[in-house]
RNA sequence: GCGCCCUUAGCUCAGUAGGAUAGAGCAACUGCCUUCUAAGCAGUGGGUCGGAGGUUCGAAUCCUCCAGGGCGUACCA
């Protein structure tokens, strides 16, 4: 039991003592340390309830729970009637002998054992190479997906994609013509093909397998097939680059190949939800509540996006998932709310799909503002990103903000500044640490002799403890709220509470005891920053 | 017009279910390396939490209104 468990069911043993129900248990961690580890308000809300006054009943509560020395040293009463727990020491010296004693497997926990959950992300047509837009979806997924599995979750991460229709014409188009071009003839490129390099880049290779024989043709499907094929090939490297893989690329021309679509239309009309009309079919989301009908089947006969999201997000739902997740781009914000409608309305269960929006990046170069478009040839790729400032600050980059938080990444400063980027701050942590474990290799300190931990007093060690201590709460509360920036938060808090006590307390000294539980201490906070940073993607170097 | 997000120190942002004196980084200024990595530590200055009401013991946090910014609001995805 964990002392914040113990506080929780004392509190509730005080309500049951008086039959009181009703009131959820919440303890507070106090920002200040005079009050404390943990602080109970309980006395505050049930002050009107029991028409007393709140310091009494903070009194009687005191005097009810039992300090416990295994948990608890003791309680203080502050405030209008704020009831402060200090953990006892023996408590932290047990909790940090078991994070030495679970190693990698510290910070996981059980809540999403047995549980299924399924992420869809990044999602980009084969249109083009990914950008740093992407990015910023591609990481959040990613490490929400490990931070659902350190709690227990099976987690499949899934990549949707549509190759056909009229984006994936213009890209055939688009590299018939540059190709064309590379034969010697001369071409009318029209402004709203795509522009970029890489067209001309595949073109190129084409014309490197075919020479011209592909001179006449006039079906795109060559191109088109080959120009999909490459731009995938680099997508997935991307991916590969950027630390994980995609369990599932699903393709939504198998919704259609399967009479998926068509059922989806078929169940919506039995609901009385569809409506043709000037040649094309609409979806009634005014019966819904929506203030407007959206059309489904364009005139032309071609499904708008909408159609096959319902059908795919239906059939999510019928594989299974207990929790499915769609991290989208701001812009994309409209898209959901009718499609979950529709999935609702067809008689599933939608409260198990969280639709995750991360604001946009506004890409820096130096005080410019940079647009970007895949269409237009002016982007940054991701790879180009990873090329000038690493895996590692860019995967930090993305995490350390909320995700719908803005966020503005000036290149300039993050190619150049990278030394003073906050991700070496942590890692310079964890590095440091490695050097004083290597330095008491070459003194043969024995460092699996059972240290005596209760040597460590200092606030320094003691701080240190109290934050190790926490992180599988922190881990536990990003995966649930899905919110990977407060690992990040911790993470820098934590590399600061360690440098604080590397510059107040010699690990290596005269004191062979003392230094074998100072140790034994930043051994387990190597542990925790080493599987923190893992579970951001990020690495732990030995050296720096 | 309508929907979603944002507005906190000069700049970029935290603020975990409403709690005690609002925090960090960068920038500015001042100290600390003969000792395990100074990519570090300590300190100083810097704020009407966009504005106005409301809810209550208590609001940066919840509600309403207003202002500013971003993204949408397609028979584009």
């Amino acid at each position: 039991m964990t002392t914040q468990e113990y506080i929780i069911q004392q509190l509730q043993r005080f309500l049951d003592a008086r039959q009181i129900s009703g009131i959820e248990i919440i303890l507070e961690k106090p920002k200040e340390e005079k009050f404390g580890d943990f602080a109970s308000t309980l006395a505050l809300q049930l002050a009107k309830h029991l028409k007393k006054n709140p310091r009494q009943i903070a009194e009687e509560l005191k005097a009810f729970i039992p300090v416990d020395e295994r948990y608890i040293s003791r309680i203080e009463i502050a405030g209008p009637g704020f009831v402060n727990f200090f953990a006892s020491k023996t408590y932290l010296y047990t909790q940090l002998r078991k994070i030495l004693e679970e190693k990698e497997r510290f910070g996981q926990s059980a809540v999403g054992k047995g549980k299924t959950a399924q992420i869809e992300f990044v999602s980009a047509n084969p249109t083009g190479p990914l950008t740093i837009g992407h990015g910023r979806g591609a990481v959040l997924g990613d490490t929400l997906a490990r931070l659902l599995q350190a709690v227990g979750y099976k987690v499949t991460r899934e990549y949707y994609f549509n190759n056909a229709g009229r984006q994936m014409r213009i890209l055939g188009e688009s590299v018939r013509l540059r190709y064309l071009e590379l034969c010697g003839e001369k071409v009318e490129f029209p402004e709203d093909y795509y522009q970029g390099e890489y067209i001309i880049d595949i073109a190129r290779t084409i014309f490197k397998e075919k020479g011209d024989a592909l001179k006449s043709e006039t079906d795109i499907a060559y191109f088109k097939d080959r120009a999909e094929q490459i731009i995938f090939t680099g997508i997935k490297n991307t991916i590969r680059r950027l630390g994980f893989e995609f369990d599932v690329f699903y393709n939504e021309k198998s919704l259609y190949d399967e009479g998926k679509i068509d059922e989806i239309i078929e169940r919506l009309r039995e609901k009385g939800l569809i409506a043709e009309r000037d040649g094309a079919v609409w979806f009634l989301t005014s019966k819904l509540g929506f203030d407007q009908d959206r059309v489904i089947v364009k005139s032309s006969g071609e499904p708008t996006y909408r159609l096959p999201d319902i059908a795919y997000h239906v059939e999510k739902v019928k594989r299974g998932f207990d929790l499915i997740i769609d991290i989208f781009g701001a812009d994309h914000i409209a898209t959901y709310p009718d499609v979950l409608a529709a999935v609702k309305a067809l008689g599933y269960d939608v409260d198990r799909i969280k639709v995750l929006i991360h604001q946009f990046v506004t890409l820096y170069e130096g005080e410019e503002k940079v647009k970007m478009s895949t269409r237009k040839a002016n982007f940054v790729t991701l790879d180009e990103l990873m090329d000038e400032v690493g895996v590692d600050v860019t995967r930090y980059f993305f995490l350390m903000r909320s995700m719908n938080s803005h966020l503005n990444f000036d290149l300039t400063l993050a190619k150049k500044q990278s030394e003073e980027n906050p991700v070496f701050y942590i890692q310079y942590a964890h590095a440091r640490i490695c050097s004083i474990l290597k330095l008491a290799e070459t003194r043969k300190i024995d460092l699996n002799a059972t240290a005596d931990l209760a040597l460590l007093q200092a606030p320094e060690e003691i701080n240190l403890i109290k934050h190790l201590v926490h992180f599988p709460q922190v881990v536990e509360s990003g995966a649930l709220n899905y919110e990977p920036h407060r690992l990040v938060n911790y993470l820098y808090d934590l590399a600061t509470y360690f440098h604080k006590f590397y510059t107040e307390c010699r690990v290596i000294g005269d004191d062979l005891q003392l230094s074998r539980a100072r140790l034994a201490l930043i051994d387990a906070a190597r542990l925790v920053l080493a599987n923190g940073l893992g579970l951001l993607g990020i690495t732990a170097p030995d050296h720096m």
